[in-house]
DNA sequence: AATCGCGCCTGACGGC
DNA sequence: TGCCGTCAGGCGCGAT
């Protein structure tokens, strides 16, 4: 399930295969993904020219002179640069050919995926405008946390995977951060101190630093634009190692829901 | 304003 | 073998 670490590698992988290059064709087998794709989405790229990928929480944004395409993997999606003609698979919803032979290959089971054409400034649909600080950005800190945290009764997981508190941290990472931050997951926001949001802050750039370094955590279907795995699942401390000894006090890790979500945690290590 | 729960969707897996 | 229920989950949305 790809999330800010995933979306970077795609973006890594991506960008040096389509940036400057000129649109020549685009096929689209599936319209239906999240929200409709554009019907006249061809009609929008063709002939123009991929100026710059950028990526703004998990969104990618492909930027051309006329409008920006943001490209979001939903849960299951996956972007390959594939030669031309490849032989097309079971999702493979839409292709984006190049001049330079290159296909930029769309790939959804899930179909949580979303393709979404804008004219105007991206960071001000809907979709973006209202979400929180880059993670890795200087503005996300501990202070900042623990000012938005105030009053706010939900649990510490749940308000972190919040986009609009900050942007791209999934339920990977959340459980990750919180475990190397000592903190439990239940615990409601607003009783945390500063310092706990310091170190909790400090954490989640260290992991998904981490993660980024090793091109995103594999679980069930994140693959690279090359098809690739990521290699930070070796890296997890506790997602998805319930029932586990603790790598860190050996005691067993424990699941509980939190937000419709499964957390998975260690008593000894992350105390209420 | 904050929070809750639903729905979208497919594939994997366990039970019978 | 096959069928059915459950789970996984990002994220917007409507209801409270």
């Amino acid at each position: 399930m790809p999330e800010l670490p995933e979306v970077e590698t795609v973006l890594r992988g991506i960008q040096p295969h389509i940036e400057q290059q000129c649109i020549k064709n685009v096929v689209v087998r599936q319209y239906t993904l999240r929200w409709p794709i554009p019907r006249d989405l061809k009609q929008k790229l063709l002939g123009n020219v991929i100026i710059q990928v950028e990526r703004r929480a998990k969104y990618l944004l492909l930027k051309t002179h006329t409008g920006t395409l943001i490209l979001h993997l939903g849960m299951s999606g996956k972007l390959r640069i594939i030669e031309q003609h490849t032989k097309q698979q079971k999702h493979d919803h839409f292709d984006i050919e190049f001049d330079n032979q290159k296909t930029l290959r769309f790939n959804d089971p899930r179909r949580f995926g979303a393709c979404l054409w804008v004219e105007e400034n991206p960071l001000l649909h809907p979709l973006l405008k209202k979400l929180g600080p880059e993670p890795l950005h200087k503005d996300f800190s501990g202070k900042y946390l623990w000012q938005r945290a105030q009053n706010r009764k939900a649990p510490i997981k749940t308000f972190i995977i919040n986009s609009q508190i900050v942007a791209g941290v999934g339920n990977i990472y959340a459980a990750e951060a919180l475990f190397l931050a000592g903190i439990h997951p239940d615990t409601p926001a607003a009783i945390l101190s500063l310092q706990q949001y310091n170190q909790l802050a400090k954490q989640i750039k260290s992991v998904l630093r981490q993660a980024i370094k090793r091109g995103g955590t594999t679980l069930k279907d994140f693959l690279n634009s090359n098809g690739e795995p990521g290699y930070f699942e070796n890296q997890l401390k506790v997602y998805g190692r319930a029932g586990l000894p603790c790598k860190h006090c050996h005691s067993i890790l424990k699941t509980m829901r939190i937000g419709q979500r499964a957390s998975v945690f260690c008593e000894q290590c992350q105390q209420l």
